[in-house]
DNA sequence: ACGTCTTTGTCCTGCGAGTGGAGAAAGTTG
DNA sequence: CAACTTTCTCCACTCGCAGGACAAAGACGT
């Protein structure tokens, strides 16, 4: 099959199609009381859109008490690619052009491997849902990293965690592999688009989405649209201060809130309170598996063991120390804390807000609801083929 | 005179008017090089300009090789009334449309006084200022408050140091006593406008401005606009935990910036050491003046009093620390610090660049510029000016 | 079965925004 | 004084788009 290469040709059909793709098939006339158009016009525009293949006739809608709808949809035959690789996992995922999944793959991986041997992996996953016969081919590809990139050009900058990425032109290679458009992230930024088009962030246009899982970061979005700083870096908090002459971490200092609480910071913090003979629950779980990880942590304390609640609650209220700080500073309708942790459940949750409730202004924390990610291991996929359909949807 | 009550019927015009504003008197040919419009399109707005009166003639301008070009400007008979109150003072200034300071009026002020005393105050010195001649009234006017604004409104929101205009109808009031359009904000904002439009922050898109005064504030600037948060409260970091258990603060929790370092802050720590005798330099000073300002503490330094040193690298690497996180949360292109401690210069400077390189990661400090405000005590005035024209050289 | 009302979709006309070229006006330079 | 530049004006033409007339298709009451 032949993919679709089309582009809306004007600012119009790109929000025609953005309005397809987050309603779902529509008729001319529901289309018409969602954008500002005239009907000629409207109907001008559709029938550009039907020309170009990017949108199908959909049968007829049943009737409002007169004539029937003709029903318009986006092409059911469009895919897009989502890839969230993590520091020790990837995802991938297959949807179509109303950034529904038709197909989840998770594997382990680590990117210290190298941008090559990831992508083999990665090409093979895709492959694999193709065969499926999910999909014949992409029409598009959003991939995430656990780093900064250099948005326009699609490139990791300087990533701590990703030795080996530094400059390597993810966007460039993925597009020539994989022959059609890409655009690389954040994952943290793609976990935020998730939330934001299909979980608990619709509607909301300032907010944070917090992401602790192997490390933390902080997706910002702004009026609706991801802030991703001059360099690419923003919402990098793992190496804010949270501990003055705290422990120290891989990037050279002390305190740094991702040392005293993450993923690996509290799978560390189990393992040395079961060799310390503080938690049988975690001890024998150490035994079993030869190793702890967060997820142990959030069985135990499941379990009612009080060492790993502790552990929970005290890294709940490091973490919502340095939330209470950002929400002082920005000021957000909503924050969502995500990624791997999520498994920890309320223990977790209710840490973070007396931390932010207590610190921080009544005004800033009046209407402020801080939840958990509605979508979990799918936000990063899903923001992902968020990201490339924002731009395949906007005018050449 | 009548006062001006045209606006620019659309966004062709509004374009032109701040070319104008920005640029100051020009041709039709130069505004044609910063617009992306037919020099017979262009000359038509321009044309309809003109007979609103916002524009006028101004003259033929040099000869660039061939046919002069016949200027235009804004009118220069228009006023606008920048008004900044602070805590303990309040800055009033008289602009034309180009946003050039014709006059300027500093008086001390108390805001707890409440709303109703600091506007008589506030317009008598706008009444003073006109009767010097600069203006027979006023175009529009815009006024900073030091406290959280709901900005569409133009109404004070729980402010903590300003108890009594909670909920008072700011705008509405002045723009009745003043007979023209007038804007709200919270002063720090404003501070970062000014300093965006004619200070250190121009063509930066993304900056923070740290407004260090009687408290703490930081205007957040996202792609050249103002970030004002959910309820308004952005950038009220004076309350963020700085120290674990420290000092308590007003706002009834312990360790907050403002209790560790601020004008006030700094000045009650001066007395402290004066009297403990630590420093004789700050003893003569108090005893002379019968009390401690910031600016007292600058004095002393800059004689080499090392107590007054000590003082302010203790404060400058509190608030360092602060900036520092936020540096990593938003990955700005430029951080300004500005408000009444500017005074304490480089010292202060120098403690806080030391924390922010040394804690932050060098993605995001790479290419940080972090420097002192160019406008000092004009930035709020000229911040207001901008506001108010910004609102008034949109389309109606 | 029939007329009336409602909803949807199409066609057509007309307005206003905007482009681009021709040419006039006003300079400079040699 | 001729040749070249720059600026400004005028005009014809295109295109986007609104809005109304009208046709198509169905619901509903009589």
């Amino acid at each position: 099959m032949r993919r679709m290469t089309a582009r809306p040709a004007n600012a119009h059909q790109a929000r025609l199609l953005k309005l397809l793709r987050d309603g779902g098939p529509n008729s001319r006339a529901q289309l018409g009381d969602q954008i500002d158009l005239s009907r000629s016009k409207l109907a001008v525009e559709v029938d550009r859109l039907l020309e170009t293949g990017l949108v199908v006739a959909d049968g007829l809608a049943a009737s409002r008490g007169g004539r029937r709808s003709h029903n318009v949809r986006l092409n059911p035959g469009l895919r897009f690619l989502g890839v969230d690789i993590g520091a020790t996992s990837v995802d991938v995922a297959v949807t179509n052009a109303e950034l529904e999944t038709l197909g989840h793959l998770n594997q382990p991986l680590d990117v210290r491997e190298g941008p090559v041997a990831v992508f083999e992996q990665v090409l093979a996953m895709a492959a694999k849902l193709r065969a499926t016969g999910l999909a014949e081919g992409f029409d598009g590809a959003g991939i995430g990293v656990p780093g900064p990139v250099r948005f326009p050009e699609g490139v990791p900058v300087a990533p701590p965690i990703m030795p080996g990425w530094d400059g390597f032109p993810v966007r460039e290679a993925l597009s020539q592999e994989l022959g059609c458009p890409v655009m690389v992230d954040n994952d943290v930024n793609l976990m935020a688009m998730g939330e934001q088009h299909a979980g608990v962030a619709r509607s909301v246009g300032d907010f944070l989405c917090v992401k602790i899982g192997t490390g933390i970061g902080c997706g910002i979005v702004v009026g609706g649209q991801v802030h991703r700083g001059t360099t690419g870096s923003a919402g990098d908090i793992g190496h804010i201060q949270a501990v003055p002459d705290g422990r120290p971490c891989a990037c050279g200092n002390r305190g740094c809130l991702e040392a005293h609480f993450s993923g690996a910071a509290l799978a560390r913090d189990a393992v040395e309170a079961a060799q310390q003979g503080l938690s049988a629950e975690l001890a024998t779980r150490l035994e079993t598996n030869g190793g702890l990880t967060a997820a142990d942590v959030a069985a135990a304390a499941a379990a009612g063991d009080a060492t790993s609640l502790d552990l929970i609650r005290e890294g709940g209220n490091r973490v919502g120390q340095v939330i209470a700080g950002l929400v002082s500073f920005f000021n957000p309708g909503l924050v969502v804390i995500g990624g791997g942790v999520t498994g920890l459940g309320h223990t977790l949750l209710a840490a973070i807000r007396t931390q932010v409730y207590r610190q921080s202004l009544p005004l800033a924390t009046g209407n402020l609801p801080i939840v958990l990610g509605e979508l979990g291991p799918t936000a990063g996929v899903i923001g992902a083929a968020r990201l490339i359909s924002d731009h395949l949807f906007s005018p050449a």
